[in-house]
DNA sequence: GCCAACGTTGGC
DNA sequence: GCCAACGTTGGC
């Protein structure tokens, strides 16, 4: 089974990747996704091993700013299934979720943030789904030949 | 703070 | 099933 690659995006002031790096085991469950696309890859297609991308939105400098594994495959958010949660979703039930996460753990913080700005200048990323027009989903599919080149644009 | 681009909701 | 109204995302 050959490993997949994913961006992620999170306002720092949310929650950034030094966060992350804090968090008990430098991980954490990826809650609070309430977009049914976006869903069916946390349910369906994100695997264990798989590699993540973290992007800051709402930032400054707007950037993938790091790496992240998936440590665990997609299981209910049960953050849906508390009235005193932001995230909360009376349509969601326990025993028929609607929503789903994944627990992400913290890999490794670019030396050198890849902008925003970089990405929209270099042609072998100009396919990338963060850059196409009015995409706002939250977690997306990158190719293994975009994760590549980030990573070496981070360098 | 503005607003374009969505996705969702609900009346009909 | 259509579509107007509304809410959200996220770059600028």
């Amino acid at each position: 089974m050959s490993k997949n690659y994913w961006l992620v995006k999170s306002e720092p002031d949310v929650f950034s990747i030094d966060d992350l790096n804090k968090s008990p085991k430098q991980t954490t469950y990826w809650d609070g996704v309430r977009n049914y696309q976006a869903r069916n890859t946390l349910r369906d297609e994100i695997k264990k091993g798989d590699l993540v991308l973290f992007y800051h939105s709402n930032a400054d400098p707007l950037a993938i700013v790091g790496v992240c594994e998936v440590v665990k495959e997609g299981y209910p958010d049960f953050t849906a299934f508390d009235p005193d949660n932001n995230h909360y979703d009376p349509k969601s039930k326990a025993d028929s979720p609607t929503w789903f996460m994944v627990d992400l753990k913290y890999q490794s913080k670019f030396k050198k943030p890849v902008t925003l700005e970089a990405i929209k200048q270099n042609p072998k990323l100009k396919n990338m789904k963060l850059i196409q027009r009015g995409n706002r989903l939250s977690v997306m599919s990158v190719s293994k030949d975009e994760f590549d080149e980030i990573i070496n644009l981070s360098k």
